[in-house]
DNA sequence: GATAGTCGGTTCCAATTTAGAACCTGTCAA
DNA sequence: TTGACAGGTTCTAAATTGGAACCGACTATC
């Protein structure tokens, strides 16, 4: 399967991983959300060649999760910022983020505390049911694909199937 | 920067990608989630290259996110399971096909609706502070560097800036 | 007015990764 | 004895990446 082709699939992950399935996307967009937003500045942070990154740039401009504000003229220099679409990332990156900081740190722990300013305290994101509140975990979702497409995206009678406990 | 340095960056975003930051590497762990544990079943319904397929799942079993537990001896053969750690990617999965659903989906939806079985609604995950439980935006977080690591991970008076706002 | 510097790229080549297909190894069943 | 099956490995060609140099439009400095 090709990058195009994923784009295409009835699949939400594979048509979210079309835009952002690719580690230097992520690493762009965690930038953007630490305030970062012209060329050089992206280039300096990430160690990233320019070739790839005007490429990475493009393609979240195309893909609308990025956007080009001009910020002088004479020369023309534009800043990429984040859109709507593209904020709304932001629970799927802080959710890597927290993965990161549990399971890939150190002794010396997460390189990065995250504090609340509302509440003040120093914290870590929690998936929770839009509907009820109660924390999300794997076996507690039921999957149910569309009318139009029964029968052709869950393995048969996976519903009889638990994710086992393994250590 | 290669794969192998990432996993040595200061960064829980950087290490997590170092593991997961791959397009085929979410959707083997989707297909987990899903209950999919044997190499021809992963193989048939993502149309996968075999040879790419052993590598991720040699990676995933290195980085202790999947296990191989044999099934039965003589040929002997192993499934892929998810592991503790492997349980723990649900939130930063489910937040990336919430984004999908909501941004990719064309005007027939989302192709999978997902079903809180304690609740009994269709809803979609949220992510809210761990310990207030108020959802969370990426204006609402500080960042504060460990000690260690001063002024060498956030841009200088990153907090004067705000992720701006645009359409 | 010549020179250097800044920003945001593009172009080129070599090295790495991927796609696609064929091949291999135990084992069992007909 | 032939074939099938699960779970890979090996091979070649195509695509992607890393690294470095170059370019174009301007501004600032000597």
């Amino acid at each position: 399967m090709r990058w195009e082709d994923l784009a295409q699939q009835p699949c939400s992950l594979a048509r979210t991983l079309s835009v952002v399935g690719d580690r230097w996307t992520l690493l762009v967009l965690r930038e953007s959300f630490l305030g970062i937003r012209r060329f050089d500045e992206f280039e300096k942070r990430l160690q990233i060649t320019r070739h790839v990154l005007a490429d990475r740039l493009k393609k979240l401009v195309e893909a609308e999760v990025l956007n080009k504000v001009a910020y002088q003229q004479r020369p023309l220099r534009e800043e990429y910022c984040l859109t709507g679409k593209g904020r709304d990332l932001y629970p799927a990156v802080l959710a890597l983020v927290n993965w990161g900081d549990r399971h890939m740190s150190g002794v010396e722990g997460a390189p990065i505390r995250h504090v609340h300013r509302s509440c003040g305290a120093a914290m870590h994101g929690v998936l929770v049911c839009s509907e009820c509140g109660e924390p999300l975990a794997p076996q507690d979702v039921r999957l149910e694909e569309a009318p139009a497409l029964k029968g052709q995206l869950l393995p048969a009678h996976w519903q009889a199937r638990q994710v086992a406990e393994n250590p």
